[in-house]
DNA sequence: AGCTTTCCC
């Protein structure tokens, strides 16, 4: 159709006078198999067996601690002495019957218990309630050198996110009868960035896993705990993956820094393959292998359906099935179908609510919401939110956000596309790709299970059985997949030198540890011998990557002076994928950018950063208005406050800084030319190898590895030349792209490099 | 040659 030709981006259905018919691209698809001949009423549902009790609490349904985000159903009100009711919700967990077997497994010189617990058997709120009144978990004291310490007394259990911690504290809270917040003393406390909640009398502790390995910096041996229960090591991220290993080494150590004392450890996994973890804490001298305990999970069953040949235009099948469950399944049941992205949850998006408009009206409209990451608070609410009764049916079309960080209600059908977005660092060209890849067997299995929540439901996989069967069993773990330096970093400064020698369930390559190293080395966070320098240790202390701590210590270097400046800068930077909305159509393009004018700065993004935060915490009258002119993300802006806080937090009990920086709001003062040449220069101290040149056919080329790289459109530098550019992040995605661009001059990629 | 899966200190 030549009159499609003007907007290629923008895919339309036919005219709907040909309602069986949809045009996706250049391509007619027919809709007409599914359009029943005599659209039949549909049914009502049938009555639903009481639900089985998923009692895993509500949790992860929300992503931010939002008092405003409310679970669907809000959580029951407990007396002082706890809910009755609750005590019957939890003895019909699976996990109750297990009980006593779990406490006696750990009774004696057992200090090692591996729990393999589906969704909903009720592991993480109810194992620790278990434990915390066994003998072994009463606070003690004992000699360790000289000194007679306190050892023992609370159980910590980690969490891979945030929400997860504190909705499960809140939770196991209820249940033992000590609200959080009701008191100033409690048994269950919870502890994540930014956030912390341990009361007086604290016998449970929910932390994320990145807390936990901050405590392990300060005190190796996790004095203060008795137990340490690590949940969902499934999910294998870099820290859980630490964990393990400074796990394994306390229990295979002399116990000497704990007087003796034993640490007890839990490992809680949700997928049956178990051997590597079970192979991994078994001692070596041992005969007995690691106690394993399995425990049925509580899920409706999910009748799973393949197509039957492998699928060659995601969106056109996509479409199909969607609207072929939408006329022949019965209402209640929401749809959750799994893309890979932003562009291609839009494109969808845009092609279902063309297509529904030409559905006749006896048919139940659908309602589309997107679910990404990216998307606001609000907006991700409406994929919550239920449906209205009756005549509409919700279709959420999400990201693997969906996978395991938040749970949708009322979903009784999947669709999966097989595939995610997967970020892979490459050591060898110091760059990450993001691309979408085939998702694993144990990914399938996950997103299958989202149908089975609320009752029995489908999934659709828009793939093969076959394509299933050649699929890999387990995603990589993150270690195999990220750049190492943090976790180099974390083993040198937690005291391990031979970091080959330290214990973890997948090494990485031999090269990318010693890319690291050397990577540490040029920071100046290792000595040539490879040991850990002060600079190192205070590294190892932000909540920053290690470059971005090295530009920041740099920053007080009187040659530089900019210390609170590199904090605003690196606090926008770290708060989230990117301060500023991307721009869809020109008008809203052409309107932002004239208030963005007074934030942009022609030396690049790191300027800009800083001029945004400068004149953000500037604003006194309406700060949300103030985003929203700007296309401003307010979320990031929120978090980047918090991080500056933190931020010179840490820089004042370090003695960077020597007094509190003043309030907010000071006056607008905008950095001279003279001060952001210092501070350009600053951050070469972190990323003098990150630069490129102009080359004569005006391409931009790396200094190191002679990469043909491109300015990414997000860059205030985008489609300018100059004579050199410094830049913080180099991804692959449609091509090799830089990002958060800087203005420099040639010569001083040389200067940087003398002081190494 | 105009863009970004998801967490976390």
């Amino acid at each position: 159709m030549a009159d499609d030709e003007h907007k290629p981006k923008r895919r339309k259905t036919k005219t709907a006078n040909d309602a069986s018919v949809v045009k996706i691209g250049n391509k007619t698809i027919s809709l007409s198999a599914y359009l029943a001949p005599e659209k039949k009423p549909l049914e009502k549902p049938p009555s639903i067996q009481e639900p089985v009790a998923t009692e895993e609490p509500q949790r992860d349904v929300i992503k931010e601690n939002d008092p405003q985000t409310q679970t669907p159903h809000p959580p029951k009100r407990t007396t002082s002495n706890g809910d009755p009711s609750l005590l019957k919700s939890r003895k019909a967990l699976p996990i109750w019957a297990h009980q006593s077997e779990i406490k006696a497994s750990l009774r004696g010189d057992n200090d090692l218990l591996l729990i393999v617990g589906e969704t909903g058997s009720g592991k993480s709120t109810q194992v620790p309630q278990f434990l915390c009144d066994e003998p072994w978990c009463r606070r003690k004291k004992a000699q360790v050198q000289s000194d007679t310490v306190n050892v023992g007394g609370m159980i910590a259990i980690t969490q891979p996110r945030r929400v997860a911690a504190t909705t499960l504290a809140g939770r196991v809270a209820r249940e033992m009868g000590t609200p959080l917040g009701a008191s100033r003393e409690g048994s269950v406390g919870y502890s994540v960035r930014f956030d912390h909640n341990v009361p007086k009398g604290t016998k449970i502790k929910f932390l994320t896993e990145g807390m936990l390995l901050q405590e392990l910096l300060r005190d190796p041996n996790l004095r203060q705990y008795s137990a340490v229960i690590v949940d969902e090591i499934h999910e294998r991220s870099v820290d859980v993956d630490l964990i393990a290993g400074f796990l394994k080494q306390i229990l295979s150590g002399d116990k000497v820094g704990r007087g003796g004392i034993p640490l007890k450890v839990v490992i809680m996994s949700a997928t049956a393959d178990v051997e590597k973890i079970q192979t991994f804490f078994a001692p070596h001298n041992s005969r007995s292998p690691v106690r394993l305990l399995q425990i049925k999970g509580r899920q409706y069953p999910v009748e799973i359906k393949h197509t039957s040949k492998p699928v060659t235009d995601i969106q056109e099948a996509l479409l199909k099935q969607i609207f072929d469950i939408h006329l022949h399944e019965p209402l209640p049941g929401d749809i959750l179908a799994f893309l890979t992205g932003q562009e291609e949850i839009e494109s969808a998006q845009r092609l279902i609510e063309e297509y529904c408009e030409t559905l006749a009206s006896d048919v139940p409209k659908l309602l589309v919401c997107p679910l990404y990451g990216q998307l606001s608070i609000q907006a991700q609410q409406n994929a919550f939110l239920p449906a209205k009764k009756g005549f509409i049916r919700k279709v959420v079309l999400a990201t693997n956000i969906a996978e395991t960080s938040v749970t949708v209600p009322g979903v009784r059908y999947v669709i999966d596309c097989g595939k995610a977005k997967v970020k892979q660092f490459r050591s060898q060209l110091g760059m990450e790709s993001l691309l979408a890849k085939a998702i694993s067997k144990s990914s399938a299995i996950q997103r299958t299970g989202r149908a089975g929540r609320e009752g029995p439901g489908k999934c659709y996989r828009l793939y093969t059985s076959a394509t299933y069967d050649s699929l890999k069993e387990a995603d990589l773990p993150e270690i195999l997949r990220n750049d190492v330096l943090g976790a180099v970093l974390t083993m040198k400064a937690r005291g391990i030198n031979d970091i080959l020698s330290f214990p973890l369930m997948d090494f990485p390559d031999i090269e990318s540890v010693e890319k690291a190293l050397i990577h540490l080395h040029f920071l100046g966070a290792l000595a040539d011998d490879g040991t850990i320098t002060e600079v190192g240790r205070k590294l190892a202390l932000f909540p920053i990557s290690a470059p971005y701590g090295r530009v920041l210590l740099a920053a007080r270097e009187p040659q530089y002076d900019c210390l609170l400046e590199v904090i605003d800068i690196i606090a926008c930077i770290t708060s989230g994928d990117n301060i500023f909305h991307q721009l869809q159509s020109e008008e809203v393009r052409e309107e932002v950018e004239e208030y963005r004018k007074e934030l942009y700065r022609r030396e690049g993004d790191i300027l800009t950063y800083l001029t945004t935060m400068q004149r953000y915490a500037a604003e006194n009258a309406d700060r949300i208005e103030w985003c929203k002119k700007r296309k401003v993300n307010i979320r990031n802006m929120k978090q980047a406050l918090n991080i500056r806080k933190q931020l010179r937090g840490i820089c004042l009990k370090e003695k960077l800084l020597t007094e509190t920086p003043p309030p907010d709001p000071q006056p607008f003062v905008p950095m001279s030319p003279e001060r952001a040449i210092s501070l350009l220069k600053c951050f070469m101290k972190g990323f003098g190898t990150k630069c490129a040149l102009l080359a004569p056919d005006s391409s931009y080329v790396t200094i190191q590895g002679k990469h043909v790289v491109a300015i990414h459109p997000s860059s205030v530098l985008h489609g300018q030349k100059r004579e050199a550019i410094m830049f913080l992040e180099h991804v692959f995605t449609q091509r090799s792209y830089v990002k958060k661009v800087s203005t420099i001059q040639a010569d001083w990629i040389v200067e940087a490099m003398e002081g190494h």
